[in-house]
DNA sequence: CATTAAATATGACTTCAGTCACCTTTCTGA
DNA sequence: TCAGAAAGGTGACTGAAGTCATATTTAATG
């Protein structure tokens, strides 16, 4: 399958070459030798795939992408992006954009080839499986509303926690899979010295108490209440049961659940490398909701495997540096992207 | 429901109360005062269900499982530990004994009943979906043999790919699903700094190149070949359709991926506070096949997030104190206990 | 509202592991 | 088989973050 392409590269030779190679192929290629070139070009002839580099003087790739995605006629042209692998760091800005893959420099003719014909044939499914997000979004609709619907013929009751309660501990025999109507639950490992590592917070809406045979099984974390809670303590068995009648779900729950790990993978990376500062900061934008942060400075700690004192001594310079400020306990970000740019 | 149940601990008092409680509840109690003991009365009068201490002079609840499970009349009793938190780091090691629970001390009163009803009602399900695991193990062998089978229809050529080479990156657009014939591929995640945490070294017979979309999806990994390599190549639009013709395939990969990511956060803990000695061992027993270890000392150390100098000085100590050799750059496990002792 | 416990904050000291520089051994392939 | 590259190894130095002790603030409780 052969179709219309547009190469937006700076770089002559690069460009000349690659557009060579791709009518070699049997397409159709359109140059531009710089951003706004690109976007110009793009709108007039509307190619069926757009191939740029991603470091470009003046508007760089993520701009044309950005540009293109907000007008309706060019903003569903598949994007595929040229770079090197020192700047894929930051390829979910990428992915955020919408129709956008990567290929990696330096790439063989027959891979560019092959992800140029793969890209025109399949179109990339819009949203994978709106089905299973469909019947999965009702389900927790029904266990947050105010009467709880009934699970395999069993009346699900909510139940009331305190702050602080251990709901259940790594290495028990999981019993119940856990809906939290209100409040917030930490997800913690421990380790034989009783430091801990806290790998998730749950927040209402959210399903915590899985393992990995899809129910059934021994708790991977400790479960603990970080304020007061509601939840619903809902059987395995019929968990089990109702994915098994409806498998859509159970992917669903999978998907889900390999999203938060992969997740944690990122956090996992920065733990190894990271400065307290890096960490720090990281801790505060992944626990920030609307702008303020009301995890303890020892849950944070743990979130990013540091001494607490350490989190409080990185916190007293955000301080002074005007990043965040304190309400009583609570943390309040004053400047967010000064925090990202920790990350850098 | 009641049943016969046998309570070892060797506290009197606490025994005694344990013992009270369940009686309270329905059930016939036999007590032991400590492991041999236990040992007796089990062999005697074949209990429903043993309670057990992990922590008791000669004989520790370990010890007991693993005596009853190695004899055909006891070895399909259920187990319930009771054990203090502290105690809980090394619970894997009674999960491998086989039907074993735990119950976590303190507990309150109606924790216990409701635990012990629920073992006895419930017997555990000895392997978690079979069927899934059968079907899986055919795929596997099929794809490993001499003449993989189809798939979809499409006949599966196996590749060869040099040492070193990137099969593909973190965020490139997913479009294969690799099997892995031969070989060995690490599967890294790096950061804008281009330090790199190796989440994965794969072998033969495994599968890489998912995401969480079972299927399509962005690779969360950068996959590079550690030796020469064979793999297969199936088109991630043939495995979407498998899957969703045997759903019971898609569970059981997801169980796999899953496993995986939980072995993945005991390593993130241990890299969040461990010292060098213990995350160099803990790379070590990890990546061992039979007594050697064949990774770079670099592969290594990006697996504990360490700097390869500090990881060759430990493996210095380690060789100095008798715990390693080394063969050529392949690196020999002397002391495999002595390497677990310092997980500690 | 007073009392107390818990959480937060800071200071002083210490140590472990990272960095950089350089040397040695082991492999690879011409 | 031999040269050169890549990996393994060692020394010296440094600094970031952990530990322990203690002071201060905040929030929970009767």
């Amino acid at each position: 399958m052969t179709g219309t392409l547009l190469v937006i590269e700076d770089q002559p030779d690069v460009r000349e070459n690659i557009a060579e190679l791709l009518e070699l192929a049997g397409h159709r290629v359109l140059q531009a030798a710089n951003g706004i070139e690109g976007v110009r070009q793009a709108k007039l002839h509307l190619p069926d795939l757009v191939l740029c580099d991603i470091m470009m003087p003046e508007l760089d790739g993520y701009g044309v992408a950005e540009v293109l995605s907000r007008q309706p006629e060019t903003s569903s042209i598949p994007f595929l992006f040229l770079t090197a692998k020192a700047e894929r760091q930051d390829f979910r800005k990428g992915l955020a954009l919408g129709a956008v893959d990567y290929i990696t420099k330096p790439f063989e003719s027959h891979e560019l080839i092959e992800a140029v014909g793969l890209r025109l044939k399949q179109q990339r499914p819009s949203t994978p499986a709106k089905a299973q997000q469909t019947a999965w979004d009702n389900w927790v609709l029904g266990l947050q509303s105010e009467h709880p619907a009934t699970l395999q013929g069993v009346r699900l009751t909510p139940e009331k926690l305190d702050r602080g309660r251990t709901v259940y501990s790594e290495g028990e025999w999981g019993q119940h899979l856990y809906f939290l109507r209100e409040g917030s639950v930490r997800l913690e490992r421990s380790d034989s010295q009783g430091k801990r590592l806290l790998v998730q917070v749950v927040r209402r809406g959210e399903f915590f108490g899985w393992t990995p045979d899809l129910g059934a099984g021994n708790y991977l974390h400790d479960a603990s209440t970080i304020v007061a809670c509601e939840v619903l303590r809902i059987p395995l068995a019929d968990v089990r049961t109702s994915f098994l009648e409806h498998p859509a779900m159970a992917l669903e729950w999978a998907r889900r659940c390999l999203q938060e790990f992969a997740a944690f993978e990122a956090t996992a990376l920065s733990i190894a490398y990271g400065t307290a500062r890096e960490n720090t900061a990281r801790a505060l934008l992944r626990f920030a909701e609307s702008g303020e942060v009301r995890l303890s400075r020892e849950d944070l700690a743990h979130s990013v495997g540091m001494a607490s004192e350490s989190v409080i001594r990185t916190l007293a310079l955000f301080k002074a540096e005007g990043l965040v400020s304190t309400a009583g306990r609570t943390l309040v970000l004053r400047d967010a992207d000064g925090l990202e740019d920790e990350l850098s």
